[in-house]
DNA sequence: CTCATTGTACGAGAGCCGTCGTATTTCGGG
DNA sequence: CCCGAAATACGACGGCTCTCGTACAATGAG
């Protein structure tokens, strides 16, 4: 609980951003949070990486009004963190949370959904 | 009717019932349909028997219009089988396709909904 | 200070979702 | 054959969600 970073502090600023404490998240939530296709895509590529990415590192199908709201979706359902860094505002998943209180279900999911981008890859390019 | 071919046997009589095929059953529909309280009540009591159970034996605090709803998003995200047997329809899970589509995702949702219910129900009989 | 970058707020619209009640279908039993 | 039980079909309604565009706020660089 140490405050390392010295440049944004998630509770000491004015641009706080709210997160649900760890009783506060329930499994409804984080199954409809994975269940959109553009969050999912999102917590993919927050998984390819420990670091914590800028919204404006991912490459969305959708316009910078709804990427905010998908974001906020993802953080309000405590699948991820977000904490402001100048202009920018760095995500990533709250992976220790998750498996605290739901054990291999964040691996699962993502294993799931890689699978499914195999299989719908290896279908899709040679149809005849 | 259903665009694709189903796994249903073509010979089941006359109110047959469209299932999902293997290589139809999508992780974002399948986290949808657990992402509902009424479904995800749904799928932990069909789990907790390896029989087929008929949609009267479930206690639903919902309409019977409602909960035919509820089983066939079930049914058409591939979570659930349904047969029917006189007037009574059967459902059970789709545990083995699930499993080879998505290893351990279906354990994994369960074991976390078990969890959730055991930490709501320590919390909330004793508020005072 | 000025400006470009980054993301938010707000309002709006289209569509889906969960819910219900009522009428209808299907089947087994008497 | 007729009736009751089980479930569906259908229409409807309210609410939420996903989407967008435009206007606005916050921050770091020059």
């Amino acid at each position: 609980m140490t405050p390392a970073s010295a440049t944004t502090d998630p509770a000491a600023g004015p641009r706080a951003l709210a997160h649900p404490a760890l009783a506060e998240i329930r499994i409804e939530g984080v199954l409809h949070a994975l269940a959109d296709p553009v969050r999912l895509r999102i917590v993919r590529q927050l998984a390819d990486t420990t670091d914590h990415l800028a919204c404006s590192t991912f490459d969305l199908p959708v316009s910078k009004s709804t990427t905010t709201h998908h974001f906020r979706v993802l953080r309000e359902s405590g699948v991820i963190h977000q904490t402001y860094r100048g202009t920018a505002k760095v995500s990533g998943l709250r992976t220790e949370d998750l498996d605290a209180l739901f054990p291999g279900l964040l691996a699962t999911v993502l294993a799931a959904s890689d699978r499914q981008a195999e299989r719908l890859a290896a279908g899709l390019p040679t149809p005849g």
